[in-house]
DNA sequence: AATCCGACATGGT
DNA sequence: ACCATGTCGGATT
């Protein structure tokens, strides 16, 4: 259910005549739990309320019925309700109460409560959203218009789309939405007096027919119309005379208008008794696209940012200065003056704007600021000393979408947020300014934002203007790339960045952003997948989009994607502000860095988002520091046939016993972390021929080649084709390996490695040291490995995603002793043994932050204190800020030592040269 | 020839 | 449906 529908379920609930024993479940339904769940819920099976005619549904709400034999008032109820101490396990989203005439309810997560009659539930619907497992979206709370109106529209949409079926086709789906589009703006402007009142209404009632059937011949020459000068109507019928003519083009190109029947007309109708004056521009873009069909619906609500999202980007961008400034300023007029000439000139600009959600919210925010500058204004020099009206046009916003019917809800929000901000002005000020026909529209362009010049649709800032730039442009992993982004990503990088071909599609709008702000009055800041600032991306993009000339100016770091769609993208975003650097080293402005909630004040922010000197980790495929080399796992590629289950296995050996030497124990991250059995073929090329007389492994033999021949990557599998009676790798201990799970949770305060016998084959989901020295095992266990890594490998969301290349081929060591590795040696036997007495339990129990035992703590401990000893002069780091500051500087001395060996060898070369 | 990544993927509750 | 936590093989160097 969406938001539209649980409010329309919650109004028929409270309408309905109270009874106690019903409520509870009505609300179940009402807040989109599945009937199934309600029904034995309803049974008391999944009843976990302890109080009297209570009902507890884990996770949704607690309810209570007030009133009854005892008189108890909602209050006091409620107040039971949150004593309750089942809601410690079922942990209820709202705990609600009612005697049938009011209601009260709770929201633990925020403490915010509720009281109101019951038949005003369905106002409040948004507080009852997290029932309905929704987050709470204030803008939706607050504002029950959007919600009524689009869901008037959605009727309206599907009535439309029943009476013509051909409608549904992709190729109509564009004048559908454009339908709508236009639809929209009359509505609304007869509403807030850019139409004279009801004119647009009235054209429906009295031409529309009884039953709509005319009232496609009327919007036709309606909408035409309204995309002609007055003089130039003659050829259209005489009623269409005292239509406005509405410019910025909101009603060229097609018009084609569907048919109604009476469903559509209906709805129409009720659309138009709407009062639309009150809807939310900001949020509204997004819902409308919600009306279209339901796989627009999934898509555009899972990105569509949230206000709060969208206050991390321009908040530190550029509002939290301005506000401050006003402060500064607030008792000085001529200041506050010249404050206000700074907003006029001001130009926001995102380059991926969607329906103009960034754009909206900026533009409101500017407008408040600027109203609190003119009311101050008229308090310092009285009322009518002064001019009254806002420099800040919507001209000054600028964006580039490339979906058409984005881009014209852009437009047309703006308009709207413009009308709203100048009522408001009007309210405040008593003068009001004239709206019709639309002045400049914001400058909207539908077009490839990544093709498009960014010069050409926001000019470069003149003296005294700014330019901000803003949003957040699509997320797109190179595997996942179609060829069209894949040409976008080059006309974008190619000649400046050279590997560019791994980066993230959003890398393009940071770029573009990058090179337009350098050197001119402008920043920039954009949300981007987290990926972008962590493993290889860091040292493939940052160092070129940088330059000398750039530095990040704040940070949001790892937050997850929210917003109020029913379905979330699962992404892990950051927010990255960038600016030129001033240009005297001495100046140094504030750099904000942000962790949550919380907020912290960096000298520098660097490209993997730390408060630390810019470093850029680059691959290695060997160990700077003398460690052994690390190895990729035993890549399968065999779509699972070269893999079995123990089911399998079993199966296997039932079928034909003699295929047991053929057998190993086979592990990926999760059954090394887990300790899951999983089985593989294992078949030396001089044995090939023996375990092709089995028929189980033969058949196997064969699937694996199908598979590898069906492959995409055809010309990677080439010559795996030779030998599909092998993963591409062939590698097993000779003794023994250490497996590092390539993808681990980030909760385990330790690397969960494995250490396993010859018997045992990894596959690629670890890298491998094979029979690598026992000290090593030291390395791989310690914080401070964990630290580096963590650090400096990607991440697969939040958790590590381990590489030996960014990883353990870079991680600084200092020079080991004989004696020192006889003691790394020792210690990490401690850690095995410990290990060893828990021999039932899987790597995941034991390193289970909350479940670890403590004597595994302590080996570690040991074993951390022992190797930092070793790089500190016998002082353990005291936490992991000074063990990551500490490997940083070994590594920068790393880095800068073979440089200077590199040029002395160049320098060399180049005099024997010409000594030669 | 060898990896890094995922507006993910998928099992468990 | 959400939460926790790591498959798998494509695309790139």
């Amino acid at each position: 259910m969406n938001p539209t529908e649980i409010y329309d379920a919650l109004s028929d609930l409270a309408s309905q005549p109270f009874d106690d024993s019903i409520f509870p479940y009505d609300f179940a339904l009402a807040t989109d739990a599945a009937k199934a769940t309600v029904d034995k819920l309803r049974k008391g099976a999944t009843n976990r309320s302890d109080l009297p005619g209570g009902v507890l549904l884990s996770r949704r709400f607690h309810f209570a019925p007030a009133g009854g034999t005892e008189q108890a008032t909602v209050d006091v109820v409620l107040e039971q309700l949150k004593a309750s101490p089942r809601n410690k396990q079922a942990k209820p989203a709202i705990l609600l109460t009612t005697d049938g005439t009011m209601l009260a309810a709770f929201h633990p997560a925020s403490g915010e409560s509720l009281h109101c009659p019951l038949d005003e539930m369905a106002k409040h619907f948004g507080f009852f959203l997290p029932a309905a497992g929704k987050e709470r979206y204030r803008a939706v709370e607050e504002n029950p218009v959007d919600v009524q109106a689009t869901g008037k529209l959605a009727k309206l949409y599907d009535a439309l789309i029943r009476h013509n079926p051909e409608w549904k086709n992709p190729s109509h789906t564009h004048i559908m939405n454009q339908f709508m589009m236009r639809l929209i703006f009359c509505l609304f402007s007869e509403d807030v007096g850019i139409f004279p009142k009801d004119q647009f209404s009235r054209l429906v009632l009295d031409y529309g027919g009884r039953e709509g059937e005319a009232l496609h011949i009327v919007l036709q020459a309606g909408f035409e119309a309204m995309n002609l000068p007055k003089d130039e109507r003659s050829h259209l019928p005489d009623w269409t005379a005292p239509l406005e003519y509405v410019n910025g083009g909101l009603f060229a190109g097609d018009i084609t208008i569907p048919t109604f029947d009476v469903t559509a007309f209906r709805y129409l109708k009720d659309a138009c008794a709407l009062d639309w004056k009150d809807i939310n521009p900001d949020i509204f873009g997004s819902m409308i696209q919600s009306v279209a069909d339901t796989g627009i619906r999934a898509e555009l609500g899972m990105h569509y940012t949230s206000v709060p999202n969208i206050r991390k980007v321009i908040d530190p961008l550029f509002l939290d200065g301005l506000r401050s400034e006003v402060q500064k300023d607030w008792d000085k007029p001529a200041a506050l003056q010249k404050l206000l000439h700074k907003l006029g000139h001001i130009h926001i600009f995102d380059p991926a704007c969607g329906s103009g959600n960034f754009l909206v919210i900026a533009y409101r925010q500017l407008r408040e600021l600027e109203m609190t500058i003119l009311q101050r204004l008229a308090t310092l020099n009285g009322n009518d000393t002064m001019e009254l009206f806002s420099t800040i046009p919507i001209a000054n916003f600028h964006g580039i979408e490339c979906a058409d019917f984005a881009a014209e809800t852009a437009k047309l929000a703006l308009f709207i947020a413009e009308y709203q901000a100048n009522a408001l002005f009007a309210e405040r000020f008593g003068r009001a300014i004239a709206p019709l026909p639309l002045r400049e529209a914001a400058h909207i362009v539908c077009g490839n934002a990544l093709r498009l010049d960014w010069e050409a649709v926001c000019p470069p800032p003149g003296d005294g203007e700014l330019v901000y730039i803003i949003g957040n442009p699509p997320f797109l992993g190179s595997t996942y790339q179609n060829a069209e982004q894949k040409a976008d990503m080059a006309i974008t990088f190619s000649g400046a960045v050279k590997n560019y071909k791994g980066l993230d599609y959003v890398a393009a709008w940071f770029f573009k952003a990058a090179r337009y702000i350098q050197g001119r009055q402008a920043e920039a800041a954009l949300v981007s997948t987290n990926s972008l600032c962590q493993g290889q991306a860091v040292n493939a993009l940052w160092p070129d989009l940088l330059g000398e000339a750039l530095e990040i100016s704040f940070a949001h770091t790892s937050f997850k994607w929210r917003n109020n769609a029913s379905h979330n993208a699962a992404v892990i975003c950051i927010i990255v502000g960038l600016r030129n650097r001033p240009e005297t080293k001495t100046t140094t402005i504030l750099k904000r860095l942000f962790t949550g909630e919380t907020e912290h004040q960096a000298t520098n922010i660097n490209a993997y988002l730390l408060d630390a000197p810019d470093v850029f980790i680059e691959k290695a495929s060997k160990s700077l520091f003398g460690l052994p080399v690390m190895t990729y796992g035993n890549k399968p590629t065999d779509n699972g046939h070269l893999i079995l289950s123990p089911e399998e296995k079993d199966r296997l050996l039932q079928q034909a016993p003699q295929a047991e030497p053929f057998i190993r124990r086979f592990m990926g991250s999760k059954e090394a972390i887990n300790d899951l059995e999983r089985y593989c073929l294992w078949i030396d090329d001089a044995e090939l021929e023996q375990a092709k007389q089995i028929p189980p492994i033969a058949e196997r033999i064969e699937a694996t080649y199908a598979a590898r021949l069906a492959m995409k990557d055809a010309r990677n599998n080439q010559k795996l084709l030779d030998r599909p009676w092998q993963f591409r790798e062939h590698d097993a201990p000779q003794n023994h390996a250490y497996l590092v799970p390539s993808i681990s949770s980030e909760r385990r305060p330790y690397l969960p490695v494995l250490r396993v016998k010859s018997d045992t084959i990894s596959s690629n989901k670890n890298f491998v040291l094979y029979d690598a020295p026992e000290w090593c095992f030291a390395l791989l266990v310690s914080r401070m490995h964990w630290v580096w890594s963590g650090t400096v490998c990607g991440r697969l969301k939040t958790d590590f995603q381990y590489s030996n290349t960014l990883g353990w081929h870079t991680f600084p060591v200092p020079t080991l002793t004989e004696a020192d590795k006889e003691a790394l040696k020792q210690s990490g036997r401690a850690i095995m043994r410990v290990r060893a007495s828990y021999f039932d339990k899987s790597l995941a129990e034991l390193y289970d932050p909350d479940k670890m035992p403590a004597d595994l703590w302590e080996a570690h401990q040991a074993n951390d204190a022992l190797l930092e000893g070793l790089y500190n002069k016998g002082q353990p780091f005291t936490n992991d800020t000074q063990r990551l500051e500490h490997l940083f500087r070994r590594y920068a001395a790393h880095v800068a030592q073979s440089r200077k060996k590199q040029t002395t060898r160049k320098k060399r070369s180049t005099t024997k040269k010409q000594e030669g």
